[in-house]
RNA sequence: GGGGCUUUAGCCAAGUGGUAAGGCGUGGGUCUGCAACACCCUGAUCACCGGUUCAAAUCCGGUAGGCCCCUCCA
């Protein structure tokens, strides 16, 4: 398996800690609104990690977090923190915002076929480790107090600008208008580790701390949680690359200075999907979210193949367009699919070089857009049987996830298929009697119902959509 | 100001030095009462200019366009 990797900027062989098994760890959401697929694509590239990492045979363990505290729009003194912005939005308390937006992500998760990581956590559920971290970190001079907040002194941390390839002279502080720089910080990259200044009216997350009542930092939550469910080796991270300065760059810090050893191996970050003006954002232009694009006709699969169709390290430029594209040629690909005569015997042998090839696309740096050629190519063989290229197919999805068998496993009770047979017949009479008004009529009453109509030259049989 | 990524047919997109996958669309055809479905046929001097090499879409340098990051973001 080869994977490209943020630490070292080049695709390397995948050796995870423990033979056969992967620990990883991938950020959630900031459960203060609702995901835009922009969010989504990200976890779709996760997921199909996840799942052709299990495809190899691996034992995947996988974390994901879910913020619902101290995620600020800005880490300076003007910032707010997001969930309280939401709450006060919606005119509700902080906590039925993050049950609501989270019920509603994980809603998006199915919906993707995503399957949900077994172990979500929430930040507010893992204070006491976050305590018990930033301590040793006070302890061993890592973390100092300044101004009532407790930080992260970063000229402590062994190589920080590792991952993101900077060179602290080139950081300029405050670059955008409303980052101001914070006086109380030893170094302009400090960031925070504990909050007891609260900047906010209202503030009903705190907690005791040695420090005073306060709240923690965005970024100890990641750390926290990892290590509180995964323990102190991490195998594989993953997020938007939009995270991996400052937000990654400020958990090897901590979690390294905590454990005081090397902490995750493989550092691994989804290209963001872009409109054409530029990247996504919840807060201009027309708020792209699942349940929209449900609107406008498209399934969420249909937004899978999509991404699906193109690298995760590449970004990806959305229009309706493409989306379009990928709803028609999915639905193509589950007609081939359907058509498939599910009767014969399965031959194993001839399988054996298509799921090689899927293999290898997939240890390829997860080359999915290989992946489904290698998919059409099973569909288009002509050495091998249907029930063979069924099989075949059904092994594939696993990882796809798109649903592709779907149709060909929907059972039809024997009175709904009687019915269709006298409806066919019923027409067939009519188109001989030259009837097409009646003709089209019942075939426009059968495709309400789900039910498609094939005119061949043996005769006309259906299938069910 | 600094750093990084990217540019392959009408559109999306793979391509990891040996002579351009795949999908969608278009056009033509088979089938057909019409349509849908399906099937067959149909496309590229790889942004531009140099260099390295027997050989470059692939490596190096430059030019131009696009995008992202530099304490809100997946």
């Amino acid at each position: 398996m080869k994977l490209y990797n943020t630490l070292s900027k080049r695709v390397e062989e995948f050796i995870p800690n423990e033979e056969g098994k992967v620990k990883m760890y991938t950020c959630g959401p900031t459960v203060y609104n609702y995901a835009h697929i922009g969010n989504l694509r990200t976890y779709i590239f996760e997921d199909v990690l996840q799942k052709g990492l299990e495809y190899l045979g691996y034992d995947v363990k996988r974390v994901m977090n879910i913020t619902d505290v101290g995620h600020l729009t800005s880490d300076a003194d003007t910032g707010n923190d997001k969930m309280l912005e939401g709450a006060k939005r919606e005119g509700k308390d902080v906590m039925e915002i993050a049950n609501f937006y989270t019920e509603e992500f994980l809603d998006d998760m199915r919906s993707l076929n995503i399957k949900v990581p077994e172990i979500i956590v929430k930040a507010t559920d893992c204070i006491p480790t976050y305590i018990e971290m930033i301590q040793k970190m006070i302890d061993e001079g890592y973390a100092y107090l300044s101004n009532g907040n407790v930080y992260f002194d970063i000229s402590k941390a062994k190589d920080y600008y590792k991952l993101s390839g900077k060179n602290p002279d080139d950081l300029k502080i405050g670059v955008r208008d409303s980052v101001e720089e914070d006086v109380a910080k030893r170094n302009p990259a400090d960031f925070v580790l504990w909050f007891t200044v609260s900047k906010f009216e209202n503030q009903i997350l705190k907690w005791d701390s040695p420090w005073g009542v306060g709240y923690p930092g965005w970024h100890i939550e990641c750390s926290g949680i990892s290590y509180k469910t995964l323990g102190e080796y991490l195998d594989i991270h993953c997020g938007g690359v939009d995270n991996i300065f400052p937000h990654h760059s400020n958990e090897i810090a901590q979690s390294e200075a905590f454990l005081g050893h090397k902490w995750c191996n493989y550092w691994c970050h989804g290209a963001h999907l872009n409109d054409k003006s530029g990247k996504m954002s919840k807060s201009s232009g027309e708020f792209l979210r699942l349940a929209l694009l449900e609107e406008k006709g498209y399934s969420p699969l249909d937004y899978r193949y999509f991404c699906l169709n193109s690298h995760y390290r590449n970004s990806l430029v959305f229009s309706y367009e493409s989306l379009d594209i990928a709803k028609k040629a999915l639905a193509k690909l589950r007609n081939k699919v359907m058509a498939l005569d599910s009767s014969m015997d399965v031959e194993e042998e001839k399988m054996r070089p298509y799921i090689k090839k899927f293999k290898e696309s997939f240890e390829n740096d997860i080359n999915t857009s290989m992946m489904i050629t290698v998919l059409y190519d099973v569909l288009k063989a002509e050495d091998i049987n249907d029930t063979t290229k069924l099989a075949i197919v059904k092994d594939f999805d696993k990882v796809l996830s798109l649903d592709l068998c779907a149709v060909q496993e929907k059972e039809i009770n024997d009175s709904f298929e009687e019915e269709i047979l006298a409806k066919i017949e019923e027409r067939k009479q009519a188109k001989a009697d030259k009837d097409f008004k009646k003709a089209d009529t019942i075939r426009d009453e059968l495709l309400s119902k789900g039910v498609r109509l094939i005119d061949s030259r043996e005769g006309t049989t259906y299938e069910l959509i």
